[in-house]
DNA sequence: GCAGTGATCATA
DNA sequence: ATGATCACTGCC
């Protein structure tokens, strides 16, 4: 038994990190490519910790009535509406932070909230397990910023993927009933990946 | 099932 | 200045 949990992509090497073309993408595609991809964070130790991100929500623009951008520019929501492949961080309910990547393009306030990677399941672990807060809000994710993602190596098949409504959206009408939360199966993704590296 | 928690935003 | 809201979690 792997002193590594699976989950944190143990079979992964350093890659370079998705680059800002990868996000100015339409959210809903974007949230649904991160899957399978290592979210990665340099630790105090400088040492990078990699995470396979297995759950993700797609927020479309100021047309979604569950996207924060949807009354326009806040203080709060500003990084949304920059440029793609900048984190967007942000507190919920007093005491979670909330990790989300810009997508698409300058002006258009999408993004993807990543709800699950490694062994953290649910948005508010994921940021406590990483140790992440406010202080990554509008930094570009990259080496730089201490936080980014890779690819996984493959893409996950799309039938392996669930969609469902997103959570926590009651509010928003109609849109709260669109299947723009991606999930994998956590268990099967290092199999997943490593039989489709054996495979190239 | 529901309290905790506090920044944020609309209203005034 | 004030009150409602909230892309959640942990414990009942």
């Amino acid at each position: 038994m792997s002193a590594i949990h699976p989950r944190c992509c143990e079979n992964q090497v350093a890659a370079k990190p998705l680059p800002p073309e990868f996000f100015a993408r339409a959210a809903d595609r974007v949230a649904r490519d991160l899957l399978g991809t290592c979210l990665v964070v340099r630790g105090p130790d400088g040492r990078p910790a990699r995470h396979l991100v297995f759950e993700t929500e797609a927020y479309l623009g100021a047309h979604d009535l569950a996207c924060h951008g949807r009354t326009g520019p806040t203080k709060r929501n500003a990084t949304m509406f920059g440029p793609a492949g900048r984190w967007y961080v942000y507190l919920c309910y007093g005491m979670h932070w909330m990790l989300n990547v810009v997508t698409g393009s300058a002006g258009v306030p999408a993004a993807v909230l990543i709800r699950g990677a490694g062994v953290h399941v649910g948005p508010g672990r994921v940021t406590k397990g990483l140790g992440i807060d406010r202080s990554f809000d509008g930094q570009p994710a990259g080496r730089r910023a201490g936080l980014w993602f890779e690819p996984g190596g493959s893409a996950v098949p799309r039938r392996l993927i669930e969609r469902t409504p997103r959570i926590g959206v009651d509010y928003a009408g109609d849109w709260a009933e669109k299947p723009l939360r991606f999930v994998v199966d956590p268990a099967r993704l290092p199999t997943m990946l490593r039989s489709a590296k054996r495979r190239v």
